[in-house]
DNA sequence: ATATCGATTATCT
DNA sequence: GATAATCGATATG
């Protein structure tokens, strides 16, 4: 595909069902790298020089697996219920939770249908659309590039952040197709060679503490979490 | 740099 | 009624 004037020379093309079909543990490792996308919404508002919505895409820089039923700090280690059904459903779709009465989650499920497993999301990169990624978060960008080295990873740093940078809500992404470019949100791939893969243990969970099931690119200022596990 | 704590609600026991 | 795959603010070394 050669590059025309106008058009992005990097495209991203949206990950298949394939992809996630398997152990979130491999899954995991290569999401690293990756790209999750909120598509531009048509439109925005007429009023008031609300600008219409641009498109958001940030590169994946920390995920975590959460094994399905025999993994003691999964949702889905209980078994099967309203809030997790999707864990169990069809690979490829985004399960979100919400958290201590504050904040959103996102998973990605994995495995074949009926079988349980996910990939939570904690931390990324932004790459498109950071003006309105901190419009979402409620944070000031000044000009100072020290600063914006911060506020870059104050927007997409942890689980909680991320959501809410990206404006995921259970109501409107629990359960969509991560799969399709058509969709609202989406995962992608760029073309990026993730680099500098390092293991630690899972974050905030009580149980299964040891298990290093966090997959994070060493050296990416956004990485979540105390620097010891900054990598 | 690390520790502790309050916020706030869906979910499950 | 307790807990939770978190965050931001505050306190202390």
């Amino acid at each position: 595909m050669s590059p025309r004037p106008g058009v992005p020379t990097k495209l991203i093309r949206p990950l298949n069902r394939a992809f996630f079909a398997r152990d979130p543990r491999r899954v995991a490792r290569e999401l690293l790298g990756k790209v999750l996308v909120r598509a531009a919404e048509p439109g925005g508002a007429q009023e008031s020089g609300t600008p219409g919505k641009t498109r958001l895409t940030a590169r994946i820089v920390e995920v975590e697996a959460y094994l399905g039923e025999r993994d003691p700090a999964a949702h889905s280690y209980a078994g099967r219920t309203a809030r997790n059904a999707v864990l169990f459903g069809p690979p490829g779709h985004a399960y979100v939770y919400f958290i201590y009465g504050n904040h959103y989650c996102l998973n990605v499920s994995c495995e074949p249908d009926g079988v349980a497993g996910g990939v939570l999301f904690r931390a990324l990169e932004p790459t498109e659309g950071i003006e309105e990624m901190a419009r979402n978060r409620g944070v000031e960008l000044d000009g100072k590039k020290e600063l914006q080295k911060k506020f870059c990873a104050q927007l997409t740093s942890g689980p909680g952040r991320l959501c809410e940078a990206f404006d995921v809500t259970r109501a409107r992404d629990n359960g969509g197709d991560l799969t399709s470019s058509a969709g609202s949100l989406w995962i992608g791939d760029d073309g990026y060679h993730a680099r500098g893969i390092r293991l630690t243990p899972r974050i905030g969970i009580t149980k299964a503490v040891d298990r290093p099931l966090r997959y994070i690119l060493s050296g990416s200022p956004c990485v979540s979490g105390p620097k010891k596990l900054a990598g």
